[in-house]
DNA sequence: GAGTGGTCTAGACCACTGT
DNA sequence: CAGTGGTCTAGACCACTCG
């Protein structure tokens, strides 16, 4: 039984993600010019172009006319811009900084261990606190598997922006994630940090994000106060 | 001063998008093909072509091989999957029904009367208790310019998905909205709808739904019961 | 079989970038 | 200036739908 062809500009689209994925092409570089790949992979330059735009349509490659086609860098710009939704009430981007953070190796919960497939191994934790305004806003629990991670430790620096991080210290790039929300009452101790009464509600978002290949790279969860922001979604 | 010439196709896309929403071509219906829109504008077929692509990547136009291009019909299974983003414990998508609702004509709240661009003039409020799988699980309160909305009154029958009556029955298509989230403590009378206990946490969503040329026709306050159910986001 | 959108190619010209 | 992506055109062939 062979599978149905798949359109060219498909083949070529997931040809070039598969480069990406194996380094091919760094963050922040360019890859070859359209007429190149076209030459290289056999096909019209035409079709070179409608798989780079797809691709760029889904943030996967950054198109600059004069220049060229380059494979993003995950900058904390573009991190709050793709990944981070918080908006003040006015509209404008909010932009969350560390207070503190913790980093430990831990049994991975059941639910964590299916969707990192780590099996029985353990799993790293790092817990964060962080703030909009100087305001203690945002808890989160980050789980990564120590396997992708190698160079994380207990007292490793983490800079605001984790995706950046992943990508440049452990070459694993978020391409994109879901998140699952919720309300929920604040516990005791996430009051305590938070500094908000005991049963206070905070919209909680459940998410997995996923590398170039669609494997699941990161499980997180976080909790927002959200009396002074808010999760901002496009429909269409 | 001459504006800037904007590409062929971005302006075929406006003249369609124009000529939809004037109702040159009503839900369902085919547009003409793409030979002889191209031949109508003075453009080629492949200009047109990019054109219909994009439109239909915004869900504008619905593309079906060997048939034609369609406007799309804002059926109930289309409004669920592109406007409500709840989901169950599984990941499947909820299914509200509506158990009662009130129409009444009310003073426009500030907020309202600014978005809406109502001015002075009274608007409809409608109020629904909705349930998932039997059970009362979202309060919505619904404000409508009555000037857009001539047909409304305080008896009309309301099927359960809107976006489609707004479509049959004012010729108002929802072509985009924008939820801002957050979390809140029920308040005493809708955790009563609810049957919850007063402050339990809900997740407030507020919307602004705009039709085809960007002009709000909806605003919606949603309170959902999360315990059951989940508000589901894709980042990319 | 006629008509539709989907894919693929080829080539021309424009707009922008860096040297 | 050379090289890049962006736009526009023209034409061929394929896949699907309907009568």
């Amino acid at each position: 039984m062979e599978a149905v062809a798949r359109p060219l500009y498909l083949q070529v689209r997931e040809a070039l993600t598969a480069r990406i994925a194996d380094g091919e092409w760094k963050a922040g570089e360019a890859l070859p010019s359209e007429f190149a790949l076209a030459a290289q992979m056999g096909v019209s330059q035409g079709t070179v172009r409608k798989a780079l735009d797809a691709m760029a349509a889904d943030n996967l490659l950054e198109r600059r006319q004069g220049r060229g086609t380059f494979v993003p860098e995950q900058t904390e710009a573009r991190s709050l811009f793709h990944f981070f939704r918080m908006q003040d009430a006015a509209g404008a981007p909010v932009v969350p900084t560390t207070l503190r953070h913790a980093i430990e190796r831990i049994q991975a919960p059941a639910d964590v261990a299916r969707t990192l497939d780590t099996g029985r191994r353990q799993v790293w934790r790092i817990q964060r606190l962080r703030a909009v305004g100087g305001r203690p806003a945002i808890i989160e629990h980050i789980y990564l598997d120590p396997q992708r991670f190698p160079g994380l430790g207990p007292d490793t620096a983490l800079p605001n922006a984790l995706y950046g991080y992943y990508q440049s210290a452990a070459g694993v790039t978020v391409a994109r994630a879901e998140d699952s929300l919720s309300a929920v009452a604040a516990a005791p101790d996430q009051a305590a940090q938070l500094g908000i009464a005991p049963g206070a509600p905070l919209l909680r978002a459940h998410r997995v994000a996923r590398d170039l290949r669609g494997t699941a790279v990161e499980l997180r969860q976080s909790w927002f106060e959200t009396s002074f922001q808010h999760y901002q979604v496009a429909l269409n």
